[in-house]
RNA sequence: GGGGGUGUAGCUCAGUGGUUAGAGCGCCGGCCUGUCACGCCGGAGGUCGCGGGUUCAAGUCCCGUCAUCCUCGCCA
């Protein structure tokens, strides 16, 4: 089928151009039909351009009909110049015009976009063909191309070389659940979907190939949240010789190179990036209570035991005896806040497991507040647990947190877990309602000196905290038969405004020591024999040091358009319970390809 | 597996236990020669997610269930 096409894009036609005879090819946005004057916004992935028709034209266009179109680029008069079109100040004049598809009636207003905001989720990916055409999406997709280009740029620069991992492998049963693929073979045996190119990508240090990268599709069976997809892609990346420094600055050079050239190219409204804030785990939690930390803000964690030594306040005093920790937050003009704000702070520290939220605020010492008093030393305080404080503890607690008249303070008193995680969220929060967390700030650190293995109390036993092929920092090894809590590991996190973006670590190489850390974690010689022998075994073949990370390559794109939801980066997610309503995946399979893979449906358990 | 929100026209949403369930946009028909959120007139369009129950009467109240969004657990 022959159609005439486009000898210019619809974005582009200018004053400059009026004169000229060009065709463009498109869809139909929006028909504005005045019964003897027919005008088309025509639209293709540059932009719009308005055609008018001969006087008196009849043609079946409506939104999103597919058309070839074929006239003059004219000047329009100053009174019909449309100032918020780019191309608002000419329109074509249609001598000739083919519809090249007709378009049924769309579920949705596609050509609205603010209207598109709201639509619901499901019906848009459902017609994700059709939704994909939004100019918005269509930048989000462009910039998520620039992105990858850019990565790919900078590293093949400097030498890396991108290799492909196979999708279908082996199952290690540690970590996410896995998506397991029949093997027909032999039935009863399963591939598994990588839920990283781990392995391989240390293999490939062994085998010699030093820099590998690779832009990746990691799968794993678990829930779904905003930020998570079944199947997701990273930026794999190893290096072998290198020390933790090397793929730090990489990173840092790299994302600094990328990020800037994409604000810049595609005028994302985001301040430049430069150097990335460092920071150690421990330091992380003490200061933010995560271990991804928002840094576009300070606001941070204060000990607030320090200054409660001796209280007789009986929560906090039987916390402090229990040896657990009080630890607070300051929040700026805080006293202001309503009893049923503060309840809500309350209400998000106990979903976090705390009991509760201790808070008193600090107000004018002029003001005579009903419920306040005025300490030894003129600070006035008001409300929560202040009646429960002594003077030189109120002087103390308003010292170490820097608090000023008109502030409210937040106290979370529990286990270190607890108090982390309850004081991580209502500083995000502070955050929020003071408008601390700018939209046009990247704030990227690195966190390091992740602990080697956190204890797991329902299975009793050590976790790695990163995956299992994490070196323990040297000066560390001996504390594996000692105290294998204490030890740090040579393991990173890059962190950017509350998102972890990515992880990694200086790989164990020996296989003595790899051993060592899979019997520490629970894994038996037997089991890593089956599981692990492979990797084992080459690590005898002379494996170089090495190490490497991964970061996320949908969270980047979510950070630079300052989108919460990862579906919105990606061409074709699936919805929260994995299920994806354009394809209708998954889907039931023929009688025949379960007897090929000699496979047959267990009965559902009884439901308790 | 747990908690919370949502589900009414193609879309977005109103709807106090009581008449024939409404609005805006979209769609269809008519009129319209400078629109760009075109305008004006008319019209069609409903399994109130689904199944039970309470009631003289249920979109509305109760129970169950499904879908979806957010979230806790989970995510080496």
């Amino acid at each position: 089928m022959s159609f005439q096409q486009r000898t210019i894009n619809c974005g582009e036609p200018r004053a400059s151009h009026a004169g000229q005879t060009v065709t463009i090819n498109g869809w139909a946005h929006k028909v504005r039909d005045l019964g003897g004057l027919l005008f088309v916004d025509v639209r293709d992935r540059t932009g719009l351009l308005q055609v008018i028709f001969p006087e008196n034209t009849k043609a079946e266009i409506r939104s999103e009909t597919c058309l070839s179109i074929t006239g003059t680029i004219a000047p329009r008069d100053a009174s019909n110049v449309n100032p918020n079109q780019p191309t608002g100040e000419v329109e074509l004049r249609v001598t000739d015009f083919e519809i090249l598809n007709q378009a049924a009636v769309l579920p949705f207003p596609l050509s609205d976009e603010k209207s598109m905001e709201r639509v619901n989720e499901e019906l848009r990916m459902k017609y994700r063909y059709v939704d994909l055409r939004r100019p918005s999406v269509y930048q989000r997709m462009a910039l998520r191309a620039a992105a990858v280009k850019g990565i790919r740029a900078y590293l093949d620069n400097e030498t890396f070389l991108e290799i492909e991992t196979p999708i279908i492998t082996k199952s290690t049963p540690e970590g996410a659940r896995d998506y397991l693929v029949p093997y027909r073979i032999e039935p009863g045996k399963f591939y598994a979907l990588p839920q990283s190119p781990q392995q391989y990508k240390q293999l490939l240090m062994v085998g010699g190939l030093e820099r590998y990268y690779q832009i990746a599709k990691c799968f794993r069976d678990e829930s779904q949240r905003a930020d998570r997809q079944p199947e997701f892609t990273q930026l794999d990346i190893e290096m072998s010789f290198i020390t933790q420094e090397d793929i730090l600055g990489l990173i840092e050079r790299m994302t600094v190179k990328v990020v800037n050239d994409l604000i810049a190219d595609f005028a994302l409204d985001i301040e430049p990036i430069s150097s990335f804030e460092r920071l150690t785990y421990d330091e992380s939690l003490a200061l933010y209570g995560s271990d991804k930390p928002d840094l576009r803000f300070g606001l941070t964690i204060f000990n607030a035991a320090e200054a409660l030594a001796n209280t007789e306040f009986s929560v906090f005093k039987n916390t402090l005896e229990a040896g657990n920790f009080i630890r607070g937050l300051r929040y700026p003009g805080g006293a202001e806040l309503s009893r049923k704000q503060i309840t809500e702070f309350e209400d998000l520290a106990k979903s976090f497991g705390a009991k509760g939220l201790a808070t008193f605020s600090l107000i004018n010492p002029s003001e005579e507040a009903e419920g306040s008093r005025l300490t030894a030393s003129g600070l006035r305080v008001k409300g929560g647990i202040s009646k429960f404080l002594s003077d030189a503890e109120v002087d103390a607690l308003v010292a170490l947190s820097g608090a000023e008249a008109g502030d409210l303070l937040c106290f979370v008193a529990d286990n270190w877990a607890v108090t982390n995680d309850g004081l991580c969220r209502i500083r995000l929060k502070i955050g929020s309602d003071l408008g601390l967390r700018d939209p046009r700030k990247l704030a990227f650190g690195f966190v390091v000196d992740f602990p080697l293995v956190e204890w797991n109390e329902d299975e009793q036993r050590w976790d790695p905290s990163h995956h299992p092929f994490t070196s323990p920092k040297s000066a560390d090894i001996p504390l594996l038969d000692t105290d294998p809590g204490k030890i740090r590991a040579d393991c990173y996190d890059v962190v950017c405004n509350g998102y972890e973006w990515g992880s990694g670590s200086i790989r164990i190489h020996r296989p003595d020591l790899q051993a060592k850390i899979f019997t520490l974690i629970g894994v038996t010689p037997e089991q890593q024999e089956e599981r692990f022998a492979h990797i084992l075994e080459a690590f005898t073949y002379g494996a170089p040091p090495h190490g490497g990370i991964a970061t996320g390559i949908d969270r980047l794109i979510m950070l630079l358009l300052n989108e919460e939801n990862i579906r919105e980066v990606m061409a074709f997610p699936k919805m929260g319970n994995g299920y994806d309503p354009l394809m209708d995946a998954p889907s039931t399979v023929d009688e025949k390809q379960w007897e090929e893979m000699g496979l047959m449906l267990r009965p559902a358990p009884p439901k308790s």
